[in-house]
DNA sequence: GTCTATAAGAGGATAGAC
DNA sequence: GTCTATCCTCTTATAGAC
């Protein structure tokens, strides 16, 4: 059964979108793939952005359900290291996905409008608690570089050519982006 | 005097590709802010691609010269902190040039071609050197962390709206990416 | 060196038959 | 739900006058 025309849609755009780009991938690619023509695309998603958002859309979430949370927490070793793991396992399950932001993000954000600038409140507000209360400027160089530091999970796809065992990756980056905050 | 068209066209170009990507910026966006048309600039430069390539090489160079001076050294501690301060200063100066890069990676790709797997081959070189001799796979993630650390020299002008001294961010970005390299 | 005019094509999106 | 056919707009790039 293929019963679910929408999502296999969704699967082809994840996987076009994060190889070849948003604005490269036009949708009679997309069509072509999935074995349609593009004007049936239509009748699943109102527009390319509509698809787009569909895509992300998790993504966003899984974020804010961490940003949530963190900013009910004090700002103690403990908690910093416990919502660092959170977001690397977000990051780390949507890898494909967050490659569509990583390859295209003007396209992205050109076509993702309000939810793009909600993706960049809620790292902000993020990167914020991660830094600590009343933070110097040092301090938050360095939260923004920590957050750098579980983006290596995508680059890592890049320049590791064997696979990384997901656990592996985990605790290396956590420890890692840990190593890049403290002085 | 205004004596370089050619010049004016490509600081022009670099400020637009950055802010709106490489595939979103069309000529004639660029040829109405450098106040000719279309046309004229194929003058100047014989295609889009010829464009992006004068735009993008300077940065390209300034790796190759980092990676090729790394890897005549030997891979001691102090090494390493001396080519990851040259490496962050190639950064720093061509600050607007790798923002190109990083609004429209698949733009550029698409376009530059052959020119981009030199660059991919010249990071993958000096993350390599980094990760020292006969790495195991969790130093090879360090070293891609402490390269993505660098990266943060970008990011920050998304998240931090003060200004950084150029002198300031350098200092703390070289310890934090040595934090995320240590274990 | 810069212009006007135009070619040649791709893109997203819609109308309406089946 | 999927199709064919079409619209409209924008793009890169070229031809040739000045």
């Amino acid at each position: 059964m293929d019963g679910d025309t929408r999502e296999t849609i969704r699967e082809v755009a994840i996987d076009l979108f994060s190889t070849r780009g948003f604005d490269q991938t036009s949708l009679r690619e997309i069509a072509e793939r999935v074995g349609l023509t593009k004007a049936s695309l239509y009748y699943h998603y109102p527009s390319k952005q509509a698809l787009l958002t569909a895509i992300v859309s998790p993504l966003l979430d899984g974020w804010r359900a961490v940003t949530d949370e963190a900013e009910g927490m004090a700002h103690t070793p403990d908690n910093v290291r416990h919502v660092l793991t959170t977001l690397l396992d977000v990051m780390v399950v949507n890898r494909p996905l967050a490659s569509v932001l990583l390859r295209d993000p003007a396209g992205v954000v050109a076509a993702a409008g309000p939810l793009w600038q909600d993706m960049i409140d809620v790292a902000t507000r993020l990167t914020n608690w991660v830094a600590g209360p009343e933070p110097t400027v040092a301090q938050r160089l360095r939260a923004i570089a920590a957050m750098e530091v579980l983006r290596a999970a995508y680059s890592s796809i890049t320049y590791l050519r064997e696979e990384v065992a997901d656990a592996e990756m985990r605790e290396v980056l956590l420890d890692s982006a840990l190593g890049a905050l403290r002085r």
